[in-house]
DNA sequence: ACCTGAACACCGTTCAAGT
DNA sequence: ACCTGAACACCGTTCAAGT
């Protein structure tokens, strides 16, 4: 059977969620297609690329339209609904995390921010340095919250006595005196003043 | 010539610091110290651990003691402490990210953190929660960081016009009406308030 | 205690050739 | 445009056996 481009991603997303990140190999991908391995090489330059598009369909498939008019809740929104689209998927948090870090794709969380946190006229430079902030802070705490999940639900020796990562109230993050605020737990908040 | 395993961790650090975190492989790391790679399962039940030793070594050769007895400068110092012993060799951040990330190993940042911030008195639970909040600031920023800081000294198409990333003044993070201050570039600062 | 030899079950990637 | 066949240069890990 012949194959484009999507049907790979697709196939790469149900490996992914099926058998996780680390046994989404070209040739396991390759045999749930029924193709050779060196047959993904005609839709992508190697596994990275592949990662990339994977990380961009996660991403598109979680993605909401911004109901806020309001930049500050624009923010919220794009923060937790980052953190929801890659709870939907196994490993999707360390997927798009290592496709970020490769600098490839995955782009769209942080572009959003930016646009998101322009109407707030930070000081100077500051909004890239406050999106890419506000990356890392949904990012890793969605990796931990992510991995104890999973742990947990493999059924492994019991739930491990470590505390829930979560961003609870009154924890935030402060740029230029505005105040982003982590609200409910597992999302991130926002409000001026401070 | 017969190794035990602190010869093993230094070497490893070594093929690390020259090679980088994907080229240190168990049967590199073998050959590097002349011996058989099923050597190396004498010293390591798996990679993990071997990773999780040199990831604790890294950490151990960056400690300083701390200087200042309050608090909310010793989380500074800590917290600084992190990102400059993550830059000393070649992949640190993404080494230690990966052993906290698996769960063994390099939880020594994250004690001190709760250590540190104990006397901060931070509402019901919240302490476990600044700390690990902190730790992924600091480490998805250093990531970052070394990520540019080494493309750039590859002598690659020359230096990228991406914004460096930098922990700017007037950023910062809020725990329960404690503001815990971004200062200089690639450090975090705090103070109380806000 | 520390190591070898040999094997097992995998990887990503390239490339000429086929349809 | 999409794929095969075959190869190249690797991986982590196990385990009986050697000293």
């Amino acid at each position: 059977m012949r194959h484009h481009r999507d049907d790979v991603v697709r196939h790469a997303i149900d490996v992914l969620d099926a058998y996780g990140l680390a046994d989404l190999t070209m040739r396991r991908l390759a045999g749930e297609l029924d193709v050779r391995p060196s047959a993904l090489y005609h839709h992508f330059r190697d596994k990275q690329s592949l990662l990339a598009a994977v990380a961009d369909e996660v991403l598109r498939r979680g993605a909401r339209p911004l109901v806020s008019s309001a930049w500050d809740e624009q923010v919220v929104e794009i923060c937790s609904g980052l953190r929801d689209a890659l709870l939907a998927y196994r490993d999707g948090a360390e997927l798009v995390s290592t496709v970020i870090a490769f600098g490839l794709g995955a782009s769209r969380p942080y572009d959003d921010l930016v646009a998101a946190l322009g109407p707030a006229r930070l000081g100077s430079d500051l909004t890239p340095t406050a999106a890419r902030t506000l990356l890392h802070l949904v990012l890793g705490h969605t990796l931990d919250e992510q991995t104890h999940l999973q742990a947990g639900s493999a059924g492994a020796i019991g739930d491990d006595p470590r505390p829930r990562s979560d961003f609870a109230a009154g924890l935030g993050l402060v740029v230029d005196g505005i105040r982003l605020r982590a609200s409910v737990p597992g999302s991130v908040g926002l409000d001026q003043g401070a």
